[in-house]
DNA sequence: ACAGAAATTATACGATCTTATAATTTCTGT
DNA sequence: ACAGAAATTATAAGATCGTATAATTTCTGT
């Protein structure tokens, strides 16, 4: 008998991987597969599949699927957050550059991305049904807009306009980032990202100018 | 033998209905069934009940799921559409008025409401991957920016402020309009539906203030 | 009154889903 | 070297899913 496929064989018929590291890989197959199918994605044997393992092995670092998607979301949260302040920290520590950075950061492809929302969509859907989700939910958004609130309150400073209330200013400046990044992602032809950046500025220059200056609350 | 329950026995089995009005019973069905279980709700079988009839009506009137989904988001994107505008049209003439009508509305508990963002989240997973949803997403997106559009025209030429470019900045304050819907969805506690219409206050003074004068593009 | 068109029901099939259980394999500690 | 704990596979059971097909019922037109 010839062996026409010298193939590897594997010595062994699986790696054993420690709970920590098996957990991450099963939540970036699901973020994969959410990613590819959306909400269809969401299920024990396609994710089983992408990350190349059977099912059982789901129920057993998870217990159900639901904790493996609610795991894939703090992934997700938290890797976007991660890579928005290191663009921030990365620029100038003018207040100003610091913004622009933030901004400009919510526009490159990487987070303005059709592929990002589509995750975030599936999320959404299931935040608004479970409370296991929203939970998580709450506390990202939470520590978005302080970072948000951080931005405003420096440049405010440095620049010496007054904010009524920051921490509403800070929401409705996130508002606007979200609601142009769905935008675009729905009607990718509506505008450009370019134009999102332009739009976020005058919103900048808006605050510059007084116009949130009187929040009675 | 005594007739305990004098049930009502119906002369027939059931009602014969035109297209059109079966059309719109499964369409509505299939909003409450979205608004119920979220993307779960999309189903042949717990459409068909809530709508009271059998599996294969759906099959007969839509061909398959998709194409049902699809006509529900068309009856619920007219109906709010149609609703925003309604209150737009009842408000006094003055550009001033009309504005703060639409804002108003967006507002209210009709249309800032939970259940309604459930029922779009679903529709948006749809549309990033179905080109038939998406193509009635683009019509809809756009006839809202050109109200918005012919909303903020008149009020800057009734007040005699500058804008660049009227479309943009129309996507931009329906994006925050969007934004802050969803925010205040996921987040309920973050703020109150009256710090919104502040908020979008805020961004109508900074128009007022020329922030959004000079726009290249 | 009644024939025929179309709406509706009834039923079935194959695929996919979640979860549970038991058997197997890997790897670590001694 | 080897025993045992834990990771992983293997397998199965029961729901639910979408859609196709044929039979039945309703209602309209003449």
């Amino acid at each position: 008998m010839i062996k026409t496929k010298p193939a590897k064989k594997p010595s062994t018929r699986f790696r054993r991987e420690t709970p920590e590291d098996r957990r991450r890989q099963l939540g970036e197959a699901a973020l994969r597969c959410i990613v590819k199918h959306g909400n269809a994605g969401v299920s024990v044997r396609q994710i089983s599949a992408e990350a190349g393992v059977t099912q059982g092995l789901i129920t057993h670092h998870f217990g159900e699927i639901n904790e493996l998607v609610a795991y894939a979301f703090d992934i997700m949260s938290e890797g976007l957050l991660q890579a928005i302040t290191a663009a921030v920290n990365a620029a100038p520590p003018s207040p100003r550059e610091r913004l622009d950075a933030f901004i400009e950061a919510s526009f490159s492809p990487m987070l303005f991305d059709r592929d990002v929302l589509g995750v975030w969509v599936v999320f959404w859907g299931l935040i608004l049904h479970s409370p296991r989700m929203s939970a998580s939910q709450q506390g990202e958004y939470s520590s978005y807009v302080v970072t948000v609130e951080g931005l405003l309150r420096d440049l405010a400073e440095a620049e010496g306009f007054a904010v009524g209330n920051l921490r509403l200013t800070s929401i409705a400046f996130t508002a606007l980032l979200d609601g142009l990044w769905l935008a675009w992602c729905l009607n990718p032809a509506a505008f450009r990202p370019e134009d999102g950046i332009l739009l976020c500025r005058n919103w900048i220059e808006g605050l510059r100018r007084g116009a949130y200056a009187e929040q009675v609350t």
